[in-house]
DNA sequence: CATTCACATTGATCTAGATCAACGCGACAA
DNA sequence: TTGTCGCGTTGATCTAGATCAATGTGAATG
């Protein structure tokens, strides 16, 4: 199925945005628009890497497991978000979606050659990879050092960040509401802890007036500054 | 003081490998070669990111901590490793020598001009950058699911890896020996452990004549596959 | 409207690993 | 030779968070 990076609606946040027209037609010849259902995986864990993509509509996780069912979260995905290892032949993590999905696929062999064609498209890739380090870095630190409602406030910080909904939110003040794109033990694969132990942190922050949980996927901050205060220091 | 990339020891193994010899004279005039005493920083967290560089010689690690002191190595750098945050203004973690060091230093601003004019250059920087990424999402599943046997198991066979000495390891068989570049309390603060933890699991495997500890620093993997066992199952 | 199913919360214990506290031991200096 | 200083090991407790076990809860279904 042919696609349409003129009418795409990342065009302008994705990597592709290094593109001019002439080079977004050329790339549009090499992708494919797929739909994933919340659920399915696009990518398998030990698999060769065979494709690559990016995201359009919805949200992924990246995830990493041990054989016994333990399954750490090492990453999430959002629209314009690149998936997939580039210039390597293994994948390392698995790539499920999250909610229904749409991605635009490229044959790694075709993006690989590409990328080595159009340097800045390359270069677009060197910075969100850079800027994705950063943020992995920062979840090692989390995950080697911090404590349970350290844990929890860094990560509803975090999302506030990436996810505020711009017509809920109001800037000038603490008040911030967002919908989580996950449920509880998903939180908890993304912070090394266990379901309860999320469970309990949030209706801690909620007797403490840090927070107001809606509903189970709607968070809303109430003390962002005692929020920070909790992440950095467990200061309770 | 002028360096010289031609009698460079890490020449072939650092990003520059990607220059021809006319680009090697260019990028010489941008760098200076600097020691670094063991304990001291190179970078600090925090700071306005200024310099890059390349490890020429010695060792390096990779520090983010919180303020009452808790402190995360999330990465560690040898000989032919790139350091620092190139395209991005602020340095998200400390780089501190663990020996008695050299790297080649470039100012930020010298050195991202320099790759945007050199696509062989940014794309090994690239390559670089995706495969530390890989490395780091492993520690993430270490230090968010594994147990402190695991843990260890895991990181004798990562600095096995990185480290054999080839004159002592033999490669048919499962003898392997080398020396860790640090103490145990940086093993402990690499594992998210405390030292007492990794002291513990260390007798332990030597008890079970898993490995063999000729000296604090040193160590001898006398049964690799149990190792891997541990390792990935906790199977002890 | 009852039923069920998938989650989430809450409570009661348990335990891996932290913390607190000696003790050992080799290097180095007086 | 005798401190003592910086590490590392070992032992005794303590505790944060896991585990085990009910108990809500709310959306989807007959």
């Amino acid at each position: 199925m042919m696609n349409n990076c003129e009418q795409c609606v990342v065009k302008n946040k994705a990597i592709c945005s290094a593109l001019d027209p002439d080079e977004l037609i050329a790339i549009n010849r090499l992708s494919r628009k797929v739909s994933i259902k919340a659920g399915q995986a696009l990518i398998w864990e030990g698999d060769d890497s065979l494709i690559v993509a990016n995201v359009v509509e919805g949200a992924f996780k990246l995830t990493s497991s041990l054989e016994d069912g333990r399954e750490q979260i090492i990453g999430l995905l959002y629209p314009s978000d690149f998936v997939g290892r580039p210039f390597g032949d293994r994948n390392e993590y698995t790539v499920t979606a999250l909610a229904d999905s749409k991605v635009c696929v490229f044959s790694r062999s075709d993006f690989d050659q590409f990328v080595r064609e159009h340097p800045d498209l390359e270069h677009k890739l060197l910075q969100r990879t850079l800027v994705e380090l950063d943020r992995v870095r920062r979840s090692m630190l989390m995950l080697g050092r911090k404590t349970a409602p350290e844990r929890v406030a860094s990560f509803l910080l975090e999302m506030s960040d990436r996810l505020a909904d711009a017509s809920c939110s109001v800037v000038g003040g603490s008040l911030q509401q967002f919908a989580l794109p996950f449920g509880r033990q998903q939180v908890a694969d993304i912070l090394g802890l266990t379901i309860e132990t999320v469970s309990r942190q949030m209706t801690q922050l909620k007797k403490n007036e840090v927070i107001a949980l809606p509903d189970h996927r709607n968070v809303q901050i109430l003390d962002a500054n005692r929020l920070h205060d909790i992440a950095d220091a467990g200061s309770s």
